[in-house]
DNA sequence: GCGAATGTTCGCTT
DNA sequence: CAAGCGAACATTCG
């Protein structure tokens, strides 16, 4: 489900709640979204450990420990956290219960079991390309130049290289139309097409539609808590995702859906 | 019943 | 050998 706006909604509502805790135990209900190390090595290693940090990078979220250690969470599509009491109901789809002191638990819900977490020693990051990451949408460093050389010589779709992690971080099938459309640049142009102007568009469009929806996206914890983190509030903003048939909202002709590289846009 | 779904990774073919 | 594809993961929803 989530792209970079909502995993950093994520972040924002649950950190006052995480912050200066004290993990008490770990349940693991389905152990296949725990990637590494094993279940039993996993619960081990996180059971008393005190957070330090909530962090986000690019879809990846991080709860740091001060021990120097470290739990890496990705929703992939349809994985969500919540903070409960530790007397409410589980659900069907809940595989991981993180148990707080404040009498409180950090819950994994998933769906389709397809996002995956990881407790890694001192920092260690050799998992999932996450060294591989590309910049931030908010990186200084993010302009036409880095664009640029990370494709001018490829004749993938423009489309694929904002959905490409290893160049901007944190941009998925939804961000990418809604910032390619705000460049006013068509997503099946090749990259090796790209002229100077655009690259200067698409590196404006980057961080401004990213915060755009963030600041959309912003819930406050007892929202978040009624629709157990599954409610984004970025779909009625949307110019063009999801809206083929439908008129274009800069010139009124009808959005053309079809595929690229596999997404749907 | 079929197709798609806000993501990533693997394996096969150019 | 890099790049580019489809499939796979697993479930729900329309």
């Amino acid at each position: 489900m989530p792209e970079l706006p909502e995993v950093e909604t994520v972040r924002r509502v649950l950190e006052p709640h995480l912050l200066k805790k004290t993990i008490t135990g770990v349940q693991i209900h389905n152990a296949q979204v725990i990637a590494a190390p094993t279940p039993e090595q996993f619960i081990e290693g996180v059971t008393g450990q005190h957070i330090a940090a909530f962090m986000r990078r690019g879809k990846f979220l991080r709860l740091l420990f001060e021990s120097g250690d470290n739990i890496t969470i990705h929703l992939r599509m349809t994985g969500c956290l919540t903070i409960e009491p530790q007397t409410g109901p589980t659900e069907k789809h809940t595989h991981v219960i993180i148990a707080l002191d404040d009498g409180n638990e950090l819950r994994y819900e998933d769906v389709r079991r397809l996002g995956k977490i990881w407790f890694t020693r001192n920092g260690a990051e050799d998992f999932s390309g996450i060294k591989e990451l590309g910049i931030e949408p908010f990186d200084g460093t993010l302009n036409a130049a880095y664009l640029r050389g990370k494709c001018q010589n490829s004749k993938k779709p423009v489309k694929s290289m904002l959905l490409d992690q290893s160049i901007v971080a944190g941009i998925g099938n939804i961000y990418s139309d809604e910032i390619l459309f705000a460049a006013g640049i068509r997503p099946d142009k090749p990259c090796s097409a790209l002229t100077a102007d655009d690259y200067e568009r698409i590196a404006a469009a980057i961080p401004e539609r990213i915060n755009f929806f963030i600041e959309k996206n912003e819930i406050s914890f007892e929202e978040y808590a009624l629709s157990k983190g599954k409610d984004y509030r970025n779909t009625p903003y949307l110019q063009v995702y999801g809206k083929g048939g439908e008129p274009c909202p800069a010139c009124g002709n009808t959005l053309q859906r079809t595929v690229i590289g596999g997404r749907s846009i």
